[in-house]
DNA sequence: CCAACGACTATACACGCGAGTAGTCTGCTA
DNA sequence: TAGCAGACTACTCGCGTGTATAGTCGTTGG
């Protein structure tokens, strides 16, 4: 957003054409591509960036503030739902695909999102146990990290698996997984897998053992 | 393994050190930098291979090649538990980030590991279902493949976010993330998340209510 | 013994990349 | 109206890449 003046200018255009370069094609994308998708001569990229590292720096610092306004928009979903409602829109998918790609190729940014996302769940996990929503976990933090680490993981590997990410139909995609996993995901929140707790129990007493000083509490997380 | 006079060849040697290459540090790994590794000219990948894109493809056969071998060798381990014990070996742990690697890159290969893992998922899934040890799911397909890019995803996050890997102690990082999500992974499992079934049955009812033909049966899974 | 073959190296080529330089055009301001 | 600052382009450079060619060395079979 910022300013409608600004948003004119040749800088934003290839601002813009970074990040949906980026996100559809990774960030190999050259900068004659990203410019000629600006409509602009690559050597602009130097005048108004100075290096290919920092555009994509304002990209990161762009996507992941406007992601920021896009999540308090939309307030009261679940941190780990978020993603259910995102890529409704154009400009949530094109977000969410660079997100995923910032994670794939373990940049900084990828890191930083990440790292926001397992806060979010940790918050809002906390809130739905206190109001009685979600079972209790021996090590919430953990959890926390866990299941971030398997949404956007699932998205990932979903997404990596496709030829050609296409970011006009990008919500259509995201509709079909959501579709495709919501059932398995509703599942095992609900259901779990295991009939019994046989494997859990097992775990649990084999760690009380090993734990350096076996002072007896079992819930005690193991150092990370 | 094969024959023990071929693997003394440059050609074998190229191979395996291809494979730690990209497995190290990506398929961006330059010709140059694989031959290094091997102690040979870079000259020579053209002359065994012809090309880097068929040095690679050969790479692929043999990560899958050794995969199946070593799965079959461990065998009655759950599909789904099959990276558990995988990177206890360095060799283990090389054939696991080199499929990672595929699945992140998107390549080929990367599908045909997830498509053979989301068959033995289901296959096993199948079997202790039968025997009562899991529960049964109204889409045992589509948890099969849910599963399986959630736990391949989750892996692949925890990757990509270390800024670099150390193939010399991947045992030891693997040792970490299990560590880490063992516990999650088997409250989740045996205990899921959610206290009640309201969510579930929500989107039970929602599906049953939106099927093309309403037939009233609410098990049968969504088109794929 | 020697000729032929295959493993292997050294060097070169063409290409695409990010980065750098010089210069043009445009719009605002004094 | 003069001039100046900034947006923008065309062109160039060095580098690393995959690929290609020519040639060397050791081994092996007739």
């Amino acid at each position: 957003m910022s300013t409608a003046q600004e948003d004119l200018t040749g800088r934003a255009r290839l601002r813009d054409a970074a990040i949906e370069g980026f996100a559809a094609h990774g960030f190999d994308e050259s900068l004659r591509a990203i410019a000629a998708r600006a409509g602009v001569s690559a050597g602009l990229v130097r005048h108004h960036f100075g290096s290919k590292e920092e555009l994509r720096a304002e990209c990161d610092a762009t996507v992941l503030e406007r992601y920021r306004i896009m999540k308090e928009d939309s307030i009261n979903v679940p941190a780990t739902r978020v993603f259910a409602q995102l890529p409704s829109s154009h400009e949530g998918g094109l977000l969410m695909v660079y997100i995923l790609r910032s994670v794939q190729d373990g940049s900084a940014a990828g890191r930083t999102f990440i790292e926001n996302m397992v806060a979010e769940a940790a918050a809002f996990t906390a809130d739905a146990v206190a109001r009685g929503l979600v079972v209790p976990s021996r090590d919430e933090a953990a959890r926390a990290r866990y299941m971030v680490q398997q949404s956007i993981g699932s998205m990932l590997v979903n997404l990596a698996m496709r030829p050609d990410v296409r970011l006009d139909d990008f919500p259509a995609v995201m509709e079909q997984y959501m579709a495709e996993t919501m059932l398995p995901t509703l599942e095992l929140y609900t259901e779990g897998v295991f009939t019994d707790s046989s494997y859990l129990d097992q775990y649990l007493s084999f760690r009380a053992a090993n734990t350096n000083p076996p002072a007896g509490r079992a819930g005690e997380p193991l150092a990370r």
